[in-house]
DNA sequence: TGCTCGCATGTGCACGGTCACAATTGTGAG
DNA sequence: CTCACAATTGTGACCGTGCACATGCGAGCA
């Protein structure tokens, strides 16, 4: 048969219904499993539609549904493993429900880029936003254009929702603080991300609340951006500048360019010093010694995300969720304080 | 006035060519900025749409013109630090030419979850498809649905496409194993990553065109998976059976994992075996000795990708490309063979 | 037998843009 | 002042799908 002339549009209902010969709203009720229509029918248009490699146009449905089965994710840093992983998982999990997931790398973080990344994702109509690794102007900006689409956020500290991810923050770096404390450390340095993260913030605030318990007494936190490039010149300046038996940082890559530092010192870890990271990255097992870090299930953390999306998008879909709990993992970063070291604790 | 009514639904081009008081072909001229429009009109609907916070409707235009303005990004393991760095840039290349971006991962890459993702991606109406880190049975599945649209590949063997980014992996191995040729070491071991993965494979090849060209014998390569974590199993096993000086990992992640490996075993790195990674990821320059290493222009090559994309989608666009060359950086993972190793050479 | 009811299907339009093709207005030459 | 022609603007159809609202048809019932 040479039904299928050149024709060079795409196959749209009106062609499956013609070839299953019934009318383009039957096709239509077939792609929406309407309840009623006939075994046989269905039958027969599910073939056409085989025959004819029928792909239904999802502009066209977005633009009679006035729903783009679009959600929109907004990241900064995305080349970080963490945020990286979560993004993953959320696009999988959106993927498994039908839904695009479109996203918008944040590079530097001014409000005109991100501005300009939000326009972009509003453009295409997403129905949802995911704000990865938020800082607190990317929710100026969000409330400033009032947006009107529902958005969750990874990571934050509860001011604008997910109060549950929020405690985890606190909650981990209290686990490290405490964990470096019962280990017999009294002079603990945080290491800290750059404080217009909330999840840095977070990270500190946990630190000061375990440190306050204790009623230790500690400098002020160093703030660095992130990269193990930092943490390493933080070492140096920090053997400068400060004495200190143990090291908390916010994550995983400053905690290992600390490292970097301290073996360059002819320091031992953790005879001189103890070091605790944040994250979990897959490296963090294999750096000398094996850095203990505090565990974070990302690609957890991006499912409840778009779980939580999709609540709040009043859709149907009731996905379940659980929350995410950190957990602190020992390994051979951290150990008790030097007896060396004790005596030089008296000076202070 | 109250001219805005409730009216739920967003406003569209009619309506601001009501307010503006001309018609909506007028309107969509502005939108396309169509040459014969006269200033005071354009301005007037410009005004209007101000007023009405008009925000064009793709799906509408994607309907009308039959272009979605969209691209699809395939990636394996998008959560390693290279993918998603090319991610990110793809994405940023992508918006600035207005283009969306739609991504799929793919977790375990069995041809029923690749076509799936392809599926997904053909759903949204991509333009054109970005294959990151392609292993050989995405292009088996590619072929076989004959995909419609144009696509490139991101750093493969040029079997498919992308001669340029091929040579790099190439000729990126074959400078890190010259390096430790030229340090004098003869038992050198290749830890290879998945030869499914055409980047793999493209290092390793290129480590053999070295080890051949320098007239060295070699055993076969180890086939790894990327991980940290086999890198220091791998490590274990090779201390165990092998006799060598050099090991180049095709990563980093495994370069580490090997790395950790060594220290447990208390040899010294470079003094007892050097090592070289590929990637230079940014906690290479922070381990233990620091690692000698292949860099890779990550955002480049995203970058590269996108232009070629666009080129082959045959839009009016010219991006200006550049070459991207891989560059060896020399760190403290390795140094001359040992003299205390020279003698048991001659064993063999 | 005639009537109601529910299932299965069809008809026509709306969604918000763009395109092809008028229709109108403005401009300069003869 | 008229006409040809360009510049500007308007009209109506169409893209592929879903919705509201018929319509046809057989079953059940009085």
């Amino acid at each position: 048969m040479s039904a299928d002339l050149p024709k060079d549009r795409a196959p749209s209902i009106r062609d499956v219904a013609r070839l299953a010969g019934v009318s383009h709203q039957t096709v239509s009720r077939v792609l929406n499993d309407h309840p009623s229509i006939r075994e046989t029918t269905k039958a027969r248009i599910l073939q056409a539609m085989e025959e004819l490699q029928y792909r239904p146009n999802q502009a066209a449905r977005a633009l009679s549904k006035g729903r783009s089965r679009t959600i929109g994710v907004l990241t900064a840093s995305s080349a970080q493993y963490g945020p990286a992983r979560s993004v993953a998982a959320i696009e999988d999990a959106a993927r498994r429900q039908g839904y695009f997931v479109d996203t918008a790398n944040l590079g530097v973080a001014d409000p005109a880029a991100i501005e300009d990344a939000l326009e972009h994702l509003l453009d295409q109509a997403v129905e949802g936003l995911v704000i990865i690794a938020p800082q607190e102007r990317v929710f100026d900006v969000l409330e400033r254009l009032d947006i009107a689409v529902p958005y969750v956020s990874l990571q934050s500290t509860g001011k604008h929702d997910l109060r549950a991810l929020a405690a985890d923050q606190i909650l981990g770096a209290r686990m490290a603080t405490r964990h470096l404390i019962d280990l017999g450390h009294r002079e603990i340095v945080h290491l800290a991300g750059p404080q217009d993260w909330n999840e840095a913030e977070a990270r500190m605030r946990g630190f000061l609340l375990e440190i306050d318990d204790a009623d230790l007494m500690t400098n002020p936190p160093i703030l660095g951006d992130w990269s193990a490039d930092f943490g390493y010149f933080a070492g140096q300046e920090l053997l400068r500048s400060r004495d200190f038996s143990a090291v908390f940082a916010a994550n995983d890559e400053m905690a290992l360019g600390l490292l970097h530092a301290l073996h360059d010192a002819r320091l031992s870890v953790p005879g001189d010093v103890s070091i605790v990271g944040f994250d979990d990255v897959p490296v963090a097992s294999h750096s000398w010694p094996p850095l203990t870090t505090v565990h974070q299930d990302f690609d957890g953390i991006g499912r409840l995300a778009f779980a939580t999306l999709l609540r709040e998008m009043g859709t149907g879909v009731e996905v379940p969720t659980a929350p995410i709990a950190p957990r602190l993992v020992v390994r051979g970063s951290t150990g008790p304080v030097p007896v060396s070291r004790l005596p030089l604790l008296k000076r202070y």
